[in-house]
DNA sequence: CTGAAAGCGCTTACAG
DNA sequence: CTGAAAGCGCTTACAG
């Protein structure tokens, strides 16, 4: 293409300047030149760029598969990570990694193949998979978890305050027994969803019953069948809007009315708290906010391999829904 | 990097044969070529490879705005997609048309940084901008859309005959009164889904009520106030689930019981079909055969850009719920 | 079976 | 203000 435009009598390094705005071309020649561009169709070719500087601008976006499909939530994260990354002229990959690949330690191929500059690892994986990934020498940062090790950057919804204040605001609503459902051992997330609400709890000098903690998903992330406890909280504190959605239902089927019998609060604000009948009381979390700090953050890193954010935490917000009820204290 | 691995000793060119596989290189060698890469820890240079041949192995996934968001089938089928081009060896790049860029027919950067080989327009763009396609020279196709223009390749799911076995299944349950929903100017899949509807009313010598036709939404999609006609339909056949899990809700606060005073079908199954009560019986569009589809194709045409499929429909499956009932025959 | 040469399209010093 | 030279890492003929 270049040669092309080098007819107008010019050299390519003139070019160049000229079409990225640098210095050393006169404003005459660059308006001519960046005509004859336009009118000649002429199109920039990133590979080449590429080639020179050694970056791709690429980032790849890796989500474990199990959170991949049903989980909606993370592919609309993905979506917006990709319009900022745009904005950021840089591109998402996206790359579902198999559970056969994060079992056996298998790069992907994005890797192997250099076409990615960077990863923002979307959804937790395993601690074998993390220390596979520091080995590497490309730069990475968790999004929505993180682990113990303090070393690694992570953007994380502040999941601790979020559900604390949920749960102080139904304590507010005159609620004593309140259980919390989830698999406390499953993911940082739930397991800071739980701390929060158990802070709560404990600043009130309530008691945290064995059978107030619901687990309700296995291992692999799959949703069981939940336990209510023998003595009916007032409240359930759920650690995300899916199972909230699911619990409602059942407590329906058990001839409960929600919220006059039970209150039912939930997490994320995704489509289940809007189609559950009646719509959930939840924390929203700020998926824009957090996309622009991760894509911030990991082309920051990119740039400069030893550049570092820690643990990054965005908050969320309680949006109030017709799922919660105030009730009267007996006793 | 190669030049490291020349320290065995040998050129470029033989570790360059040796690391693809190609002739021309003794069994030995390759060995311990690819031997000694590994412990190198090399990485293949794809942006290298991309410069020699002049392709990305990059697809671009255009996504109009106004489909991504609240739809998540697109996405859902941008999960797919992103896997089935993982699998050819090729990249999807997710590229969300702004309503803006779209009404000023601006391409995307991916386009003007060669940044990819092809477009899949996963969802309806406007005329002029397809228009604006035709004028480059990058093959794209068009998946779960079509226009008048034959000479376009596009991949689509079998509205028509979709629909069509609906509507006859509804009329085998004796159903007589059945009204459609949906606007039939909004998108090619609508009209479809409808014509189909309207063959096999015509087929049983039904008539088409003017009022037996509801729109669902406005010129941007933007879902609106659905219109019962007078004489209520005994059945409605919904363009989609979204719009179905609506018009049930709408009917179940209006006093009809679903599906023992109105029979409600969707189409999609997608995620509404499911948390609709009573579950809707619906059309499975086949993501996974029209990603299969809509991958080789596009493969095709780069490799090949005369290479042309037209439409190529894919079959739908009728998947059989609770919200369909069959009807005794009064008169 | 092995390798020297050339080239993909750009940019970065550097010299004029 | 302008341009000649070199190089990013690979592959493709072609010659030996």
């Amino acid at each position: 293409m270049r040669d092309i435009a080098n007819k107008l009598g010019v050299s390519s390094v003139t070019v160049s300047k000229a079409l990225n705005d640098k210095e050393g071309v006169s404003e005459e020649l660059k308006d001519k030149i960046k005509q004859l561009a336009a009118d000649m169709g002429y199109r920039f070719n990133s590979v080449a760029r590429s080639m020179k500087d050694g970056m791709s601008y690429n980032i790849g976006v890796v989500i474990p598969e199990r959170f991949a499909g049903a989980n909606q939530f993370y592919l609309h994260f993905y979506e917006h990570l990709s319009k900022v990354l745009d904005s950021h002229k840089y591109y998402g990959i996206l790359q579902i990694l198999g559970a056969q690949d994060e079992e056996q330690l298998v790069l992907p191929r994005i890797y192997h193949e250099k076409k990615v500059d960077g990863f923002i690892i979307l959804g937790q994986i395993s601690k074998e998979y993390i220390e596979l990934l520091q080995q590497t020498d490309v730069p990475f940062l968790f999004l929505d978890f993180y682990t113990d090790d303090v070393d690694i950057d992570s953007i994380i919804s502040d999941n601790f305050y979020g559900m604390y204040e949920m749960t102080n605001y139904l304590i507010k609503q005159g609620h004593r027994k309140i259980a919390f459902v989830g698999n406390i051992y499953s993911t940082s997330s739930i397991q800071d969803r739980f701390l929060g609400y158990y802070k709560s709890i404990l600043e009130h000098h309530l008691k945290l019953k064995e059978d107030y903690v619901i687990p309700d998903r296995d291992r692999r992330g799959i949703f069981i069948d939940l336990q209510l406890p023998d003595e009916m909280p007032t409240a359930f504190v759920c650690n995300c809007d899916h199972i909230a959605y699911i619990l409602t239902n059942k407590l329906k089927q058990m001839g409960y009315r929600v919220p006059e019998d039970c209150s039912v609060v939930g997490f994320d604000n995704d489509i289940y708290s809007a189609i559950c009948d009646p719509q959930l009381t939840t924390v929203e979390v700020n998926v824009e906010e957090m996309s622009q700090a991760a894509v911030k953050s990991i082309i920051q890193k990119v740039r400069n391999p030893k550049y570092t954010i820690g643990r990054q935490m965005v908050k969320g917000t309680i949006i109030h829904r017709q799922s919660v009820s105030a009730i009267r204290q007996s006793v």
